[in-house]
RNA sequence: CGGGCUGUAGCGCAGCUUGGUUAGCGCGCGACGUUUGGGACGUCGAGGUCGUCGGUUCGAAUCCGACCAGCCCGACCA
């Protein structure tokens, strides 16, 4: 391609609202543009890089034994209140209206219609499959941004697995593990895999691939000397016991004003350091109230509580229904003698005593309070949010808390789907079963924005080859200079004919601009020709990762880079 | 949805407080000339419903109101 008939409309300063380094350098490079809040065109370049990650996708799920198929994205309304998902998803799913006032739905995953695709499966004969798409997906966004990172309209590869029995989910669901870490390392992401919360999807397993990044929105556990990791969801460690001493009678007593643990903890620094305090807040979760306890000194992670108590949407009491539930304000609550309210627990109170807490009586408080002894619990779970530097679970070395983005999640389902929508098979003995279901999604555009969060520097974007828009560029210094440009031209027609994907400068600029463009578009290989260089017959080749720099006898330089390019190819 | 901020040329910004006639600057863009191994210089030029609607006023980019859009921080996801 002549840079000089390209589309490509690099800028020399990022908008003012890019904040996101992709963000910046996607625009600034010339690979998108934003249409409007989440919505984004692909240029020409962007649409390159689109292309070669769908591909390394495609023959990864190819190679696993998907099967590729087109689903629509608009959908009656009908489907998605069968799976319960209308309300679930709220007002992330797009909802409109035909012209006879149907009421319609864009995807935002497709779970339902490729689970009544599965119901043209009658026998455990025709299963296994892996069915996947990659389609443009709808989600209305609260909050789009971070240029591609988080938008409305995106393409999704989206895979299912149809299994028989659970043995079969899992083999489904270990294939796409793989698949994934071998698509995340040819685009050359240093992607994580974490074990995560369901969520809305629902089902009983899900890992999450995660790549580092000030960027992203996750944050990730991981073990600075073992191999545990895990989002924050799902992230536990190891607590030192406390030793509470011999459990002592329940008592009240007055506490003045003192509404917030440390107040309370300075207050009665000899019975009440925050971790002898019982927190005790109220939820509501889909409508009903619970209290949560936990220690005094550990934070609520709320994703464990909806995960916990099996619910999909919760948010803190308001004042107003905490004092109608337990007739005290948030700062003298507590659970001891609390009957009719679901109570959940951490387990960070197992076996505690002498722990003071709120009395539901403003200005007073309990001590003396033996958590099983006083309190009736309906439910212990994992509620607390780890800490940097806690205590590795299986190692007791610290933990890290780092920042990432997510690129895939994959989740064994279960059966709800296709229960919902019929989509049962014969077992041997002719006894129906219940089509078991994964689902597998990669973000395409995300996963292109990842790329250049993970591999850039102060000129721009470094591409792997394997994603690369153009794999060569030749920046002609001099193109107004006919012996320069042509002697440009037979090197482009020699890298072509070898099958490399090059651009070629032949702009009219100074070498500045030329230099710069193909830095901040991030072409892994140039090389540069100049009069100087071809009256010397050496050209000058500049890897763009480190931009180190080589002379090349001019006629060595096709075979060079041909040689260098499949090999790099070959390696992914 | 709660909180904060911003809308003036393709990009980055000034002008608004204190209303006044042709709305400015840098980059970018077009023509010509000189230049040409790291974002050149000169001359001339094109490009703006000042987010939208309404109000106040003799007069509004500027004051007032409503709305819209975008960004950032929080609750959600590939």
């Amino acid at each position: 391609m002549r840079w000089s008939k390209a589309f490509i409309p690099t800028l020399r300063e990022a908008p003012a609202d890019a904040e996101a380094i992709s963000h910046r350098l996607l625009v600034r490079g010339g690979f998108v543009r934003q249409l409007a809040a989440g919505s984004y065109t692909m240029l020409p370049l962007g649409q390159r890089v689109r292309l070669k990650v769908s591909e390394i996708i495609r023959q990864e799920m190819n190679a696993i034994g998907g099967q590729e198929m087109m689903l629509p994205t608009l959908h009656p309304a009908e489907i998605w209140r069968k799976s319960d998902r209308y309300e679930l998803m709220g007002d992330n799913l797009f909802k409109l209206h035909d012209r006879k006032g149907a009421d319609l739905v864009l995807g935002m995953t497709e779970e339902e219609i490729f689970a009544i695709l599965a119901t043209e499966l009658f026998s455990y004969r025709d299963l296994p499959q892996i069915w996947y798409q990659m389609h443009t997906k709808f989600r209305d966004e609260p909050r789009p941004k971070s240029g591609l990172l988080r938008v409305r309209e995106f393409t999704m590869k989206d895979s299912y697995t149809l299994d028989i029995d659970a043995p079969g989910l899992d083999s489904g669901f270990d294939k796409h593990h793989l698949a994934y870490k071998r698509i995340f390392e040819r685009m050359g992401l240093d992607a994580v895999d974490v074990t995560a919360s369901s969520g809305a999807m629902g089902g009983t397993e899900s890992v999450e691939f995660m790549v580092r990044s000030n960027a992203g929105e996750d944050w990730i556990a991981t073990c600075s000397n073992c191999d545990y990791r895990a989002n924050v969801e799902k992230a536990t460690t190891a607590l030192p016991e406390i030793d509470d001493g011999e459990p002592e009678e329940l008592e009240r007593f007055s506490t003045p004003g003192l509404r917030t643990i440390r107040a309370l903890a300075e207050a009665h620094s000899d019975i009440a350091s925050p971790e002898k305090q019982i927190k005790t807040l109220v939820f509501v979760l889909e409508d009903e109230p619970v209290l949560v306890l936990l220690r005094g000194d550990h934070d609520l992670q709320e994703q464990k509580l909806l995960d916990a108590a099996g619910v999909g949407d919760g948010r803190p009491g308001r004042p107003e229904e905490i004092r109608e539930l337990l007739g005290a304000d948030p700062g003298s609550l507590g659970a001891v003698g609390v009957e009719g309210v679901k109570v959940i627990v951490d387990h960070s109170l197992k076996d505690r005593s002498n722990m003071t807490t709120g009395a539901n009586q403003d200005d007073w408080h309990y001590k003396g309070v033996s958590v099983e002894r006083d309190i009736s619990i309906d439910m212990w779970a994992d509620l607390r949010a780890v800490r940097d530097g806690e205590p590795c679970v299986n190692c007791g070395e610290p933990i890290e808390l780092w920042k990432g983005i997510e690129v895939g999640h994959i989740f064994k389902l279960g059966t709800s789907y296709s229960e919902a929508f019929g989509a049962f098979v014969q077992d041997e003995a002719g006894d129906n079963h219940p089509i078991i279901m994964g689902s597998y999604g990669i973000g395409v555009e995300r996963g292109v924005a990842a790329v250049v969060e993970a591999n850039h520097d102060e000129s721009g974007i470094v591409w792997p080859v394997s994603v690369a828009p153009y794999e060569v560029v030749i920046t002609v210094l001099r193109a107004d200079d006919e012996a320069t440009m042509s002697a440009a031209m037979d090197l482009y027609s020699d890298l072509e004919a070898g099958g490399l994907e090059v651009l070629i400068d032949d702009r009219v600029e100074r070498p500045g601009v030329k230099f710069a463009d193909s830095e901040l578009i991030g072409i892994p290989y140039r090389v540069t020709v100049g009069p100087r260089g071809v009256s010397d017959g050496v050209f000058e080749v500049t890897v763009r990762r480190g931009l180190g720099k080589t002379e090349v006898p001019a006629g060595e330089v096709s075979a060079l880079l041909i040689e260098k390019i499949e090999s790099a190819r070959s390696h992914i």
